[in-house]
DNA sequence: TCAGTGATTAGG
DNA sequence: CTAATCACTGAG
């Protein structure tokens, strides 16, 4: 895979343990009108993993919200939560076993519903196909970066076992 | 530190 | 139908 090509099926199809910090680096691209896009790097990310994970959604077993995260890699999962923020996920693994990358950070805004309201994301991308869509995307780059590691934000509903996985993935904003 | 806000879910 | 919960944010 190259710089600026579309990050296709393989790579989402492998476990979220693998695809959440390669996402970091990324290049995300979003339609903002008829011919105009938007590039962000993604900075922050994290993996909910599979039906045993208490602090994904999944925990809780197949509901019409969590749907999207049993089908093939590839996918959007969104939410809305809070009664005010839509959450960006990147649903991956294989097809049954429920997995995904919660988008929480791209270059400029830091934190997931800042990065939705960036990207005027809604429940209009849920089930979109990030490997097929026309408006949304990520592309491939020659980043490496530093990727440093850290606990999950914001499920103390889950046990300290799944809690203290540091399976959130950021990369420090050069300043 | 803490209220706001409404979709989603389980339960009666 | 009701009520509890929530992968958050901005104001104070």
């Amino acid at each position: 895979m190259a710089a600026g090509k579309r990050l296709n099926y393989n790579f989402f199809m492998r476990d979220v343990l693998k695809v959440a910090p390669e996402l970091i680096g990324k290049i995300l691209v979003i339609r903002t009108g008829k011919n105009a896009f938007r590039r962000y790097m993604i900075t922050e990310t994290e993996a909910y993993r599979g039906s045993e994970d208490e602090a994904c959604h999944a925990s809780k077993g197949r509901t019409a919200r969590t749907e999207v995260m049993y089908h093939e890699g590839g996918k959007i999962y969104v939410y809305f939560v809070y009664g005010m923020y839509w959450m960006l996920n990147f649903v991956a693994g294989e097809k049954n076993d429920p997995q995904a990358a919660l988008i929480r950070g791209i270059e400029g805004f830091i934190g997931p519903g800042r990065v939705t309201k960036a990207l005027k994301i809604d429940k209009s991308y849920y089930d979109e196909d990030l490997t097929t869509s026309k408006r949304i995307w990520v592309e491939d780059t020659e980043i490496r970066p530093d990727i440093k590691t850290g606990p999950r934000i914001g499920i103390n509903y889950a046990g300290d076992i799944w809690k203290n996985k540091p399976w959130r993935f950021f990369i420090i904003k050069n300043s």
